[in-house]
RNA sequence: GGGCGCGUAGCUCAACGGCCAGAGCAUUCGCCUUACACGCGAAGGGUUCCCGGUUCGAAUCCGGGCGCGCCCA
């Protein structure tokens, strides 16, 4: 309690309070009592306790180190420090001058549509770990830091908010002010993040922070679209799109989430008849059961159980009834009994009047009955409910329009060729959006997807058209933003031809040899090859599995957006009647080419290419241009314009600009003055950190496109970065994700504020083993009203630790007098150390070797665990505990510890900062000499810059470490007995043990004896030795094989308990022999292994019989 | 349906073919020990999910279950 009165209240705090138990104490307990805050004893008042004041008052006098570290008093002004220094900013010259080798990072720039949270902080911990290692290292570090502009989420966000406040939607805006108001949310968010980012300690080079939607990025996407639409990488097409009705916009197939969902199958039926396609109900004859008997049709499958005279049907099952306005054909299997004789029908679409071919193919499931094998294909869902009809809807079924691909010739005659789009973009029944025959079914225009599925189910009942109703529980994509169900919508949308070998084929290249799966058919598409020619590894290296399966099943990635906010297409597109487009060609002389489309490239003053046209014939005879113009043209822009062509309204998808986040931010394709060089310094970077989910959305698209656009270019140009490290997904303690629903999230600002910013990283990086998932408890805290997790006290108890072993260290070197400046002391060479010395040394040579592998193999949790034990274990518990008796009086032993404390503070750097950082201050004033072997170059006025620490393999010394490994063990077995006896702690008492061991433990210099509380050793006969002579009555204990004894224990010593240690080792040993006995009396151990384990094994056999025969030995004796 | 991960002490995780399966937290006992009670010392706590196989030897490798989670279709 000393110091308590000055140093504030804080101290003894959160004690005796029920962590976890949702009750919190203002006290602290004392012998029992805990006195409420406000009654607490005060400086002055006589009360606080014996000792205080020495140990105070030397503190103040020889350390400007407070007397507990309080992260918050700390982090602000280091952070200020560091940004006062430029400390983190990134010179390409010293790279291209070949003065530095480069390390750069591209931060995963966060969305802009919220504040960061727990996996943001796991996510940016480990970039900054190895940002600042590598800094440390000694390589020119580049972390490119910025945000993302997450198109639909951000606008979604921000509509919501509108809405919220103002009643108004966003198209009651005007599209330039509602953007004006997304881009003043995004400034608000950018900030805080960037806040958050700082108060993490992230060593960003602040200086080149980038959002997506900067000039210099805007440039890039300009330039990139350019590029590829040139290449014609880039098209328009017709396709089903995953449609959101909600945000009413495109969505790419990874943003569609899959969802389980109660539905049901209906079974409806459709009339048959003989028809013609197109041609209306007029004139249309139905077709009898009894003419269908005669075609062949087999009379076990319904038609005998229906009368003769009556319109016969076949019945289709759907999930989507409504969907049948769209229909314009029913399929069947041709395997299908029924089949022959349907063959040349139509059906009848119900109050449409549509009258629709029947068409073959085997993509049809038959239904389990006409299976092969009956009751497997039972088990098969979908043969369970199938029919073996199916109703085919083009225009919103994935595989409807595959089907209608294949067979376009059957669907002639049908309006629009048979792509009957039934639905508005808010995907409510609509006649205006492609649908133009909708006869009685007019009672459906209007109504939303579900009302018309409930309507239709009425109307196909009301004429007995119903056969039934089965529930079934299926998958239903939904927008990743607005959770709507996702509607399969054609419609006209842009295009990257991923599909390409130059985008991914060469993303597949681009992976290490040894991470390319040996089984190369998988892929779908012919141009894959199976060579590598890239450097692209994943940590894990399991990952390498998704990104590569990933491209083998690519399909072409929509990228258009029909969003306000983002990069807008820079197309710009006219439509021509047939007239007009054949006075066109006759104007060039040309015919209707072949492919159906034709470009054009005209070029600027300087010769370089400013627009491209591509004219796109379609069927009618008309025409649709596209102009791309080039970034910097706007000359050319106003030029199309004048020319009558209308910008596209759309918007470029989000990863579209974080796909070039690698070049964008480096200032490519042409660096503005202040990033000049970047681009060749800073590409490829060294590794991508991110979460898994990212690896198609993101990771996937970076590799395409910088080894597209970037250096040679054409699918061969360098990767964005070599190395993919994807990190774990931090869930809550029952494996939910966190997330705000379920109100589970845990704020890293929170964390900062109660454990400070280097106890939540070391958690983190604690916690990131090589698994997929990792559980966090999280409890909420009553008192600060949010979450939080015990997981984070480790980090802070650790970080406490640290600090107060730091200043008890320079406690000992100011007292040395080494303020005054380096005194020369400690240049001595190793044979003058002591045994501790020698072993610390050893031991921080082994945890830098451990540390520089975990860094480089990104094991953060292995770098965490390494310096925890180190510091804790070996430099707290038994070094410093060691040393307190020598030190003030041993200048080699202040130097020793001094050097290996600033050793280890800086390997610990990368992890926490900030009280590295300020110990780095303060261990700056109290040079010490050298350490032979121990290399610490010299310090900067920041830890951030200052050298990593090598040491050379001469300071490893395995001699030692299993000298003290013996005393060690021999002042824990010393430790048991007090503890077994009930030994005051602070009694010294006496051991008895033979001259070799006495050889030893003189040999450690007073370890055992500082650490075992020891007053004195003595040789001679341990156990019988003089009753009342030295010490007292004696306790034998069996170590190492050899009895040993203590005395002075206490002033009446119970027996029993010496009984029951030994009875009790006794039987733990005779269980080991036994296990050992086992062992060896195997012939195949013997035999087969190794002669190293074998002599081992035998080794350990007779210590242990020895220990226990020791022990039986002493047992016996006091009967 | 395909792919991936996980199952070890009450909780969170290590150990990846070879010491008595370890650590932190939690629990119990003793301690305000001249850096640290966010601490120190000691202790208890395990059918390594189940079944089989390979091996001199399996938490670890293989096969089959059971359970949980994620990704892709």
């Amino acid at each position: 309690m000393r110091g308590r009165g000055v140093c504030g209240r804080v101290r003894g705090w959160w004690r005796g309070g029920g962590r976890g138990r949702g009750r919190w104490s203002f006290g602290w307990k004392r012998k029992g009592v805990v006195h409420l805050a406000g009654r607490a004893p005060s400086q002055g008042d006589g009360s606080t306790g014996r000792g205080w004041d020495h140990r105070f008052f030397r503190e103040i006098r020889v350390s400007s180190l407070p007397q507990k570290y309080v992260p918050g008093e700390h982090e602000p002004r280091i952070r200020e420090k560091w940004a006062a220094e430029r400390a983190f900013h990134a010179d390409p010259a010293k790279v291209l001058s070949g003065e530095k080798r480069p390390y750069a990072i591209f931060i995963p720039p966060p969305n802009v549509t919220d504040r960061l949270h727990l996996g943001h902080a796991l996510n940016n911990t480990l970039q900054d770990v190895q940002a600042r290692a590598h800094r440390m290292k000694g390589f020119e570090t580049l972390w490119m830091p910025g945000t993302d502009h997450a198109g639909i989420a951000t606008q979604t966000v921000v509509e919501k908010r509108v809405q919220k406040e103002t009643g108004r939607k966003r198209t009651d805006f005007p599209r330039e002010e509602f953007v004006a108001k997304i881009q003043a949310f995004k400034d608000e968010y950018e900030a805080i993040i960037t806040e958050q980012l700082k108060a993490m300690g992230c060593s960003c080079d602040w200086e080149r922070q980038r959002f997506t939607m900067d000039p210099v990025c805007a440039r890039a996407v300009r330039e990139a679209f350019f590029r590829l639409f040139r290449d014609g990488l880039i098209y328009r097409g017709k396709r089903l799109v995953n449609w959101d009705p909600v945000t009413q916009t495109a969505l790419a197939d990874d943003e569609v989430e899959m969802e389980e969902v109660d539905g049901n199958f209906y079974y409806l039926r459709y009339p048959l008849c003989h028809g013609k396609n197109g041609a209306g109900l007029k004139g249309v004859i139905p077709v009898t059961w009894d003419e269908l008997k005669r075609r062949g049709y087999p009379s076990e499958l319904g038609a005998d159980s229906h009368p003769d005279s009556e319109q016969a049907w076949v019945t289709v099952a759907t999930t989507r009834p409504e969907t049948y306005l769209g229909d314009t054909a029913v399929a069947v299997n041709p395997k299908d009994p029924r089949a022959k004789a349907l063959r040349g029908l139509h059906c009848e679409l119900p109050l449409v009047g549509r009258v629709i071919p029947i068409i073959e193919d085997e993509y049809v499931v038959l239904p389990a009955a006409l299976q092969e094998d009956p009751e497997a294909a039972k088990r098969d869902p979908k043969a369970a409910f199938a029919t073996g009809f199916l109703k085919v809807t083009p225009a919103h079924d994935t595989n409807d329009y595959n089907l209608w691909q294949k067979h376009k010739v059957e669907f002639a005659g049908q309006p629009n060729a048979g792509l009957i789009n039934i639905f508005g973009t808010d995907a409510a029944v609509s006649d205006k959006h492609g649908w133009t025959d909708v006869g009685d079914a007019h009672l459906f225009v209007g109504l939303a997807r579900e009302a018309a599925r409930k309507k239709v189910v009425e109307e196909f009942k009301a004429r007995g058209l119903l056969e039934r109703v089965k529930p079934y529980r299926h998958s239903v994509g939904h927008s990743y933003r607005s959770h709507a169900a996702i509607e399969p919508y054609l419609s006209d949308q842009w295009y990257v031809k991923v599909t390409d070998d130059r985008l991914a084929g060469a993303a597949n290249r681009a992976l290490v040899g040894e991470q390319r799966a040996a089984d190369q058919k998988a892929s779908r598409h012919q141009g894959i090859k199976s060579s590598s020619d890239g450097g692209l590894t994943f940590h894990p290296d399991r990952y390498a599995k998704t990104y590569e399966s990933w491209h083998d099943n690519i399909r072409d990635w929509c990228i258009s957006r029909q969003l306000w906010w983002g990069h807008r297409i820079p197309v710009w597109t006219t439509s021509s009647d047939a007239k007009e487009t054949r006075l066109f060609l006759d104007r060039l002389g040309l015919d209707m080419p072949e492919d159906g489309q034709l470009d054009f490239e005209q070029c600027d003053d300087r010769g370089e290419p400013a627009i491209v046209t591509r004219v796109v014939f379609a069927p009618d005879g008309g025409s649709h241009s596209f102009c791309c113009v080039a970034p910097d043209h706007p000359e050319a822009e106003q030029e199309v314009e004048a020319r009558g062509f209308v910008r596209d309204p759309d918007v470029l998808d989000t990863w579209f600009s974080s796909a070039l986040w690698p070049l964008s931010t480096l200032g490519w394709p042409v660096p503005p003055a202040e990033m000049k060089g970047l681009l060749e310094a800073f590409n490829p970077s060294n590794v991508l950190c991110t979460a898994r989910e990212i690896i198609t959305l993101w990771v996937s698209r970076m590799v395409m496109f910088n080894r597209y656009l970037h250096g040679d270019g054409g699918g061969a140009g360098p990767l964005p970065f070599k190395d993919v490290f994807i990190h774990s997904v931090i869930q809550d303690g029952e494996g939910r994700k966190m997330s705000k629903s379920l109100g589970n999230g845990v704020n890293p600002l929170d964390i900062i504020q109660s454990h400070g910013s280097d106890a939540m990283r070391f958690t983190l990086c604690k916690m990131t083993t090589n698994t997929q998932d990792v559980r966090l408890p999280v409890v909420f805290d009553k008192e600060k009203g949010c979450n939080t997790s015990p997981k984070f006290d480790e980090g802070r108890n650790f970080v406490t630790k640290v600090f107060n072993a730091a200043k008890f260290v320079m406690m000992n070197l100011a007292d040395a007098g080494e303020q005054a400046g380096g005194t020369g002391h400690g240049s001595e060479s190793r044979g003058t150390m002591t045994t501790a010395d020698r072993w610390i040394l050893s031991r921080l040579a082994r945890v830098t070797r451990r540390v520089d592998a975990a860094v480089a193999a990104y094991d953060y949790s292995d770098y965490a665990e390494a310096m925890y034990q180190f510091l804790w274990w070996d430099f707290c518990d038994w070094y410093l505990e060691a040393i307190k008796p020598s030190v003030k009086t041993n200048a080699t032993q202040r130097a020793v510890v001094r050097n290996v404390l600033e050793a280890a503070l800086r390997l610990l750097h990368p992890i926490c900062p900030f009280v590295t950082e300020v110990l780095h201050e303060a261990l700056g004033a109290m040079p010490a000499a050298a350490t032979p072997g121990l290399g610490l170059g010299s310090p900067a006025s920041t830890m951030c810059r200052t050298p990593w620490v090598t040491v050379e393999d001469s300071l490893i010394d395995e001699g030692v470490e299993r000298e003290v490994e013996w005393l060690r063990a021999l002042t824990e077995a010393i430790r048991q007995v007090r503890a077994a006896q009930g030994v005051e702690p602070r009694r010294r008492i006496t051991l008895h043990t033979d001259a070799a061991a006495m050889a030893k433990i003189r040999a450690g210099a007073g370890l055992v004896e500082t650490l075992a509380g020891l007053a004195g050793v003595e040789t001679g006969d341990a156990v019988s030795g003089g009753g009342a002579g030295s010490g007292g009555q004696r306790t034998p204990f069996v170590f190492d094989g050899r009895e040993h004894a203590l005395s002075n224990l206490k002033d009446a010593l119970d027996s029993s308990v010496e009984r029951k240690m030994l009875a009790e080792q006794v039987d733990r040993l005779d269980k080991e022999i036994a296990v050992l006995e086992g062992r060896l009396a195997n012939p195949g151990y013997a035999e087969r292994a190794p002669a190293k384990l074998v002599q081992q094994t035998k080794d350990q056999l007779g210590q242990k019989c020895a220990e226990r025969d020791a022990a039986r030995r002493r047992l016996t004796e006091i009967g």
